[in-house]
DNA sequence: ACCGGTACCGATACCGGTATCGATATCAGG
DNA sequence: CCTGATATCGATACCGGTATCGGTACCGGT
């Protein structure tokens, strides 16, 4: 029907007999309106339907309403709930979240970076504190708020919400052993390209080290980080030793499968081996075995983000008071 | 650094020399200029770091290259998948993915659409065929490619991709059948939002009542479809019903809880009771028994969705081919 | 030398809003 | 009745690009 007919702010304006810039304020809530005014430019706005132009105010004003998000992946749930929590936290104040999905590729995510830069967002939320030096400087320069999340090992171009990978790993390596355990291994995926995990390997090495002991056997693979991928790892890593008492994953969803080969070979979790991993997924809790996890609030962490960049965090300007740990707690139910 | 200094295309084109006209085509590869002036505008821009500004190329051109994205819940990894396949299908085509969150809510999601029409996108991708009157007043008159995804049972607005819930529903109830199963559960989440999860049911239900069945009960729940509830529920209808040989649940989720919640029983699976879910997520797989699912292309439903925004999928122009009906495979291993 | 055609370029007018600042009207105080 | 303050508006200039259309310059053909 309406072709190429959008009803605009200069409709609006003439239908209520006032100029385009009283018609703007009247809407925005800018002051300078008479009451009678904002009240007839409000009810000719509703009755011909004006929508507004996002494009037109901010390219006027300085910065538009979006906000840019990336992550690197979507095909794990984690960083859906980062979403689910940042679109949470958005809500009500008109920001417009816009995506990009890095794949663990420095690259792209600068080119991400740029494109969304030039939309003039109001902040920019991105997953991790590694980029490339590149992206960085982009980051740096783009004077809007930018929260990096999940990790805190680093340091942030700006504010930055999230935990530290290296703890969680230390923590996880001082449970198991706590739980009297000694032969154990490592099984993980990506390491390559998911640094976190890495932070958190190293974590938990070094803390194995401290108390005497390592990794007995190291299982990783590019498969994708899902249960299969744990279970086939599994069942080779316990084929190869047996004895394991042990298994650290980089992730719930490979302890998932883990948990499944144990089940579907009987043995008995966690009394002869126990399994860790890390996120605190719904699905833990409701597995037939227990496993442990580093439970992570990422609905949370996205939220946290967010106030960031409507400033409702704006209390905290000073930087040290621009990262915010989150300190994941460990569920041990034996 | 730069504070608001942000290097524009006038001063590219005066770095170069040339007009912002001359600047502008030669960086888009429009036609009208010279091989050297090109060189020599790129040149400058890429030294004095242009970046260009989506806002003003946007509201200047008619169409934005956002393409809007509604999905109902980012706590289901389903859509988190459909993302990534968007994602996916975006790739190369300059085209930036904004999303937002319905939770089911019809109100929410028309205030989505409107605001995300006012960003004069390339299209709209949105999940499922009921929306509201309103909602679907202000897609019929975008004058833009809107999709349709993940159902096809109703009237598209546009271009619909997905696949037929009743007929999954109905598949579904065949399988069992054939199974030989007639004592049969259903239980489910959010019933009264997800339209979906009902329109299944519908069908499942029918293709019973043909078979001279019905179910011997129904479980449901508003506890998030997670499979802590599924888990839950089939405790719940297990011990009002010992005997049922057969469950339909709204999803994998709430299956995968009925499977863990058999397996802590002893519960044969699916020898004495068959455990049947919707989507085919990859966790399915390395379950440690069988449950049976349809699986569902999500993230192909994605990129195929993306392709009538880019105009890949142009070559459809008639109504009736801008309709793709997926057909969910049943995994049936016995 | 004249002419039409082609290749290249730039001035100008938008796109649909908002910031700015000056104009007008109204009103209290002197 | 005049003055200055206050409230309300609107004309104009942008924001940073792109569409349009009207020049130049240079070409080959006659």
């Amino acid at each position: 029907m309406d072709e190429k007919n959008r009803v605009t702010l200069a409709d609006v304006a003439a239908a209520a007999g006032v100029s385009k810039m009283t018609a703007s304020r009247a809407l925005r809530g800018a002051g300078d309106v008479s009451a009678r005014s904002i009240e007839k430019v409000r009810q000719t706005a509703k009755d011909i339907g004006y929508v507004g132009n996002h494009l037109a105010s901010s390219l006027s004003g300085k910065r538009s309403d979006l906000i840019g998000v990336l992550v690197p992946s979507l095909a794990n749930i984690v960083f859906a709930e980062v979403l689910s929590g940042i679109a949470e936290g958005i809500e009500g104040s008109g920001l417009q979240p816009v995506f990009g999905v890095t794949d663990y590729d420095l690259e792209k995510e600068y080119n991400i970076i740029r494109s969304m830069l030039s939309w003039n967002p109001a902040g920019l939320i991105v997953t991790g504190l590694d980029q490339s030096d590149d992206s960085t400087r982009l980051l740096k320069n783009a004077d809007i708020p930018v929260v990096q999340i999940m990790d805190v090992d680093g340091t942030p171009v700006d504010a930055c919400v999230g935990l530290s990978h290296y703890s969680a790993g230390e923590a996880m390596a001082e449970t198991l052993i706590a739980m009297g355990r000694s032969r154990i291994g490592y099984i993980g995926c990506d390491l390559n390209k998911d640094t976190r995990a890495q932070k958190r390997l190293e974590g938990f090495k070094r803390s194995l080290a401290k108390n005497g002991l390592s990794l007995v056997v190291e299982k990783t693979s590019e498969n994708p980080s899902a249960a299969k991928t744990g279970r086939d790892l599994t069942a080779l890593a316990l084929a190869e030793e047996p004895d394991l008492d042990g298994i650290y994953y980089s992730n719930d969803d490979l302890a998932a499968g883990g948990a499944f080969h144990c089940i579907a070979c009987g043995i008995s979790v966690p009394e002869r081996v126990a399994l860790a991993g890390f996120n605190g997924l719904d699905l833990i809790d409701s597995l037939p075995v227990k496993i442990i996890t580093s439970r992570t609030p990422r609905r949370e962490i996205g939220k946290t983000a967010v106030e960031f960049i409507t400033g409702a965090n704006r209390t905290n300007e000073k930087p040290e008071s621009r990262t915010i740990a989150f300190t994941p707690s460990i569920s041990v139910e034996t």
